[in-house]
DNA sequence: TCAAAAGTGTTCGCTCTACACCCATGT
DNA sequence: ACATGGGTGTAGAGCGAACACTTTTGA
């Protein structure tokens, strides 16, 4: 008896799956798309990596790495993938920021985007330029992209600000060793204001998660700086809220 | 010529498009829903809007308030269709959080979802409560809903807890007319703390953008508070940040 | 008169801010 | 010797945290 409830429990289960899948077929459906903003930093200054619009009706344009969600992968994966194959890094800082649905954004029909935002440091990677020309652009040079790709850099953009002010992220976008000078230099760029050199300091050393690595800057034409790396393990650790750097 | 050349542009540009479109066709689809996240303030406590689940694999579950998108709308205008629908109400705060596409949150076959967080007035709308049951729970009371929704549900109330130390967004939930004590009731309940009632007070009191309405609490069995409403026009003019109410 | 919440100020400690001088290195 | 950025400390202001008593109302 129990076998027999058993069975009809399953065989009932089974049905309102069918039942299921019957019904989401009949729904409408729109091709997605995974957008990357990735941004890295170098000669002091804030850059996205960008290719050449596959499209031809952007002809020209410059465009983010995106590319359509398979079906088998969920987004992240479609993230990571795409990462992956243009810089050959999947150890990369990645999180998604918005989702753009617009009917027009693209102009062979509606195709939805979930845009991601990664950091990476700029030296660590081979970029992969296939048929299409890969390169960094200096963020502020940006003024038009394909799609509605420019509106999509802005929003990672804000959110990049706002949280880099609430976690330690920029590390991502260094060196392993890296100079107080670059730090600060980074945030100047991505804050887009300057820093009190002193406070900054006395910040980063408050916190307490950077270790001198008893190496110094070379070739530079000044006094060099100590070097420091990121104490990732005792950041995971801490729980401590970063909630405001508030420079 | 100038004619000619035009109507070649014209005719190349009109290519262009059909060949976007072919290709736009040739791409895997998904069926994409958006889910409401509704919250409210009602007895000291935050409440959700829930639906019993109309898909009989989740049968008796409860479950957001979410639809498919319709193909000539945005994410924006499905969400506030969704709500309008459900409450009635069209002038309600809203906010896209996060988008979901894990590959099996939908029994039936993939459907990727994005979440929105709302905030209304529980008392200012009139529930449509058609042929599904539509309720408002405790927050804290929800163990379980159907598809993945635990999980959106989750991500928005951690969105809320970190949104409204950062912008007065409070004041959607409560009536036209609140005390400082409802005020400070719907913090302690959003944040799950405790909070002093002086600092408090002369938090709000010093960001200014209370107008005391000139009445008192009604039928109270103790003192009554004085009522104030939210200055809204004065807080859309301020650009001042509120990062960090810092309790 | 009692219960329950309203209303109100002050002190302390911490953190952010502003600010200037000497040091080490390469040219 | 000079130019360039490295490295450091301190004083003042402002903000958040802690904390207790009197007042008003309804029961």
């Amino acid at each position: 008896m129990k076998k027999t409830n058993t069975n009809q429990h399953l065989k009932s289960k089974e049905e309102l799956l069918k039942n299921a899948q019957a019904l989401v077929e009949t729904y409408d459906s729109v091709p997605v798309s995974v957008d990357c903003v990735i941004f890295g930093f170098d000669e002091n200054e804030l850059k996205v990596l960008l290719i050449r619009a596959d499209l031809e009706y952007f002809k020209g344009m410059w465009s983010l790495l995106g590319e359509l969600m398979l079906p088998h992968e969920n987004l992240d994966e479609a993230a990571y993938r795409i990462l992956k194959e243009r810089t050959g890094m999947d150890d990369v800082y990645l999180d998604q920021v918005k989702t753009f649905g617009g009917i027009h954004r693209h102009p062979g029909g509606r195709v939805l985007t979930v845009a991601y935002c990664s950091l990476l440091n700029i030296n660590h990677h081979q970029l992969k330029i296939t048929d299409h020309e890969l390169h960094w652009h200096s963020f502020q040079s940006i003024t038009e992209l394909s799609f509605d790709h420019k509106e999509i850099l802005d929003e990672c953009y804000k959110w990049l600000q706002k949280r880099i002010q609430e976690h330690p992220l920029g590390f991502n976008l260094l060196p392993d060793k890296f100079s107080l000078r670059e730090l600060q230099n980074l945030y100047e760029a991505i804050l887009n204001t300057k820093l009190d050199r002193r406070n900054f300091r006395k910040k980063f050393a408050s916190m307490d998660l950077l270790i001198d690595v008893g190496e110094m800057e070379a070739d530079v034409p000044h006094r060099p700086g100590k070097l420091y790396k990121f104490d990732f393990d005792k950041y995971e650790k801490s729980n401590r809220k970063w909630i405001g750097i508030d420079f």
